[in-house]
DNA sequence: ATGGTGGATGGTCCA
């Protein structure tokens, strides 16, 4: 079973790439973030022409994730239960031949101290309550997403020029350790001890070319599915076609 | 120094 994360930047936008990827790597689950769109505007029909059937918590303009996968999405659930009435649409859950699927679009908390960073923080305090509060750390539970940080010094082109700030900062990497905590491994540093491996570049500034990324995305798996993650790899490919995402796939398979 | 680029939108907001 063939698994991957992408943030697609508005799969509309992005609709020709992704669908060029897919039909290439054939996955049987994507998760994607940041959809930019409805659920009724997502264009379900030609993920089905390649056999992928579609799950969608959509939202207008911003935020926005999916799951297309070639066997059934059971128990879909939009949002975290403590979710206000039209909270951003931030996390989209699905079972898939017996496998939990939590896909996260962690708010990226714009700078340090602001309102969205605390938003953020907040976000990921309410993740780890959910996950305590209804699901087992030995059953087949898989975390992925965009979790807009990188969780150390490894995961960051140049360390020193990231240190403190959004992404990289002290109080963010202990949330995301909180998260890890409730059981996750990331299958990506099951398989990868070095560094130098990117899941995100800036637009500006030449980030793709230079290779000063960072690994924001990622899929973390609860301790059964650990033992049964055979690879996992970061597809940079898509990152270099034209009009590309600024993130590019993870990918994991298990046995 | 508060850029630089890209998406949705139709003003700016968000990343």
């Amino acid at each position: 079973m063939k698994i991957a994360t992408w943030n697609v930047n508005s799969v509309l936008a992005r609709l020709p790439l992704v669908l060029r990827w897919l039909a290439e790597a054939r996955p049987d689950v994507l998760c994607m973030q940041e959809l930019k769109c409805t659920a009724e505007r997502f264009p379900a029909a030609e993920f089905a022409e390649l056999g992928y059937r579609s799950e969608v918590f959509g939202q207008p303009t911003y935020n926005g994730v999916g799951i297309v996968s070639r066997s059934p999405i059971e128990d879909v659930r939009r949002g975290l239960p403590d979710d206000e009435e039209g909270a951003q649409a931030r996390l989209l859950a699905g079972t898939v031949e017996g496998v939990r699927l939590v896909n996260v679009y962690v708010p990226n908390g714009q700078s340090v101290g602001t309102d969205k960073y605390r938003f953020k923080l907040e976000w990921l305090r309410r993740l780890r309550d959910f996950l305590d509060d209804e699901y087992w750390a030995d059953d087949e539970v898989l975390l992925c997403g965009d979790f807009n940080v990188a969780p150390e010094d490894r995961d960051v082109h140049d360390p020193e020029h990231w240190r403190g700030k959004i992404l990289c900062s002290r109080p963010e990497r202990a949330a995301i350790e909180t998260i890890r905590e409730w059981g996750f491994t990331d299958a990506f540093r099951q398989h990868y001890k070095e560094g130098g491996h990117y899941s995100w570049w800036d637009y500006r500034a030449g980030s793709f070319p230079r290779n000063t990324g960072l690994r924001i995305d990622h899929v973390w798996v609860s301790e059964p599915l650990s033992a049964r993650s055979r690879r996992s790899w970061i597809d940079k490919e898509p990152r270099g076609w034209e009009r590309p995402s600024d993130h590019t796939p993870v990918v994991c398979e298990f046995s």
